[in-house]
DNA sequence: GACAACATACCGACTAGTTGGTATGTAATG
DNA sequence: CATTACATACCAACTAGTCGGTATGTTGTC
């Protein structure tokens, strides 16, 4: 409570700091110098709590995993009572999210994997960690989904298709970068949107 | 201003080495000494041709929509009588392309504007334009499809539809990255396709 | 409760190497 | 002879990472 028994948390600011600045100019174009500086902690501390610039990025995609999905489980989607009411509640509350500057809205592990898939196996490991167990809290509901409508696709899976929600979430994202806004990433969301709709409704009726 | 004269085997040796390791790399992790002996040609022959790394990336940008688009024209999807068919067809065109290597099929556009959309307007523009400008060879085929089944919907137009594929392309390379493996890029991609069928098979109600 | 022994959190100057970029040269071409 | 197309040498700024040091606990012993 007071100002100089500091808690640890020097290393939660610079967690803090990574995750915004990695998101706005990649994690290449990060330096520890940066990060340091945007913490508001020395160098020193730095390396007191991250061996490497790499384990930052570890942990960086681990506290995004933390915090998002705290955030998510949060979400006021869960509530509908149909599980497909469910899924498309939370693209809904995705596309929702889309207000603000473009940094913010965007994934910082669909950013850092693109540049450390090749060098950084660690780095690349925790981003799909981060994807892949998001995409693992829509399978139930998916799953359920087709339960209820009876539907056995041959050629494709609730974790497939949980996935797919993903990349279209990470394609809209590039494509909001590439244009500076984020409405073509809203008309994306929208096509998934009605994926989703006529692929329940070719039910078995 | 037409540049196809004498022999530019230096700078196009750059530019092909750009798109090689930046794609494996990303943008900032590049370095210009590391394009030179990739190319191998020194850093007075790179500085001659681009004034500095930024315009290179630009280059490197045009580059990847010259020589894609021009891949792109030749494909046989196009020979398909029926539009909605030539659609489908760029889409199974695309998902066959996903043999190999992971960075030999990724997009680099794709991956650069992810680390310049903040930093280097320019390069971010001109990976819009790579991607906006192959989305836009999508668009007529899309039209006439709808045309056909006299489809008028509210809510979406051929070019919201036509990104929409470069928006789940994209998405399902980041995916492919982070999971190190090309097989759930294929299941996006089939969703994609799905989504195409079901969306023109509703045709007029 | 006094005190030593140790641990954790942090500081910031320093280093060895890399970065993008420049200044100046030369060999070929037209 | 002028322009183009490179090559070589070099630099100031920045890079990730190191290292000796301090301030503040925590714990065990008597």
């Amino acid at each position: 409570m007071s100002e100089t028994t500091s808690k640890p948390n020097a290393k939660l600011k610079l967690l803090e700091a990574a995750l915004s600045v990695i998101r706005t100019k990649g994690y290449s174009a990060t330096s520890v110098d940066e990060l340091c500086a945007t913490a508001g902690v020395t160098k020193g501390a730095f390396f007191h709590h991250f061996k490497s610039k790499d384990e930052l990025g570890v942990a960086a995609a681990d506290h995004w995993s933390e915090t998002t999905g705290a955030m998510f489980a949060k979400a006021p989607y869960h509530d509908h009572a149909d599980p497909l009411d469910r899924v498309l509640a939370y693209v809904a509350f995705r596309k929702a999210r889309l207000e603000g500057i473009l940094p913010e809205f965007t994934c910082v592990v669909g950013t850092m994997v693109q540049e450390t898939y090749e060098t950084s196996p660690a780095i690349r490991d925790a981003c799909d960690r981060s994807i892949s167990g998001h995409a693992a809290t829509l399978e139930a509901d998916i799953a359920a989904a087709m339960q209820e409508r009876n539907m056995h696709p041959a050629d494709w899976t609730p974790k497939s298709l949980a996935l797919h929600t993903q990349a279209v979430l990470q394609g809209a994202f590039i494509l909001a970068k590439a244009k500076g806004s984020a409405e073509i990433a809203a008309d994306s969301i929208d096509h998934l949107t009605r994926y989703l709709e006529l692929l329940f409704s070719t039910g078995k009726h």
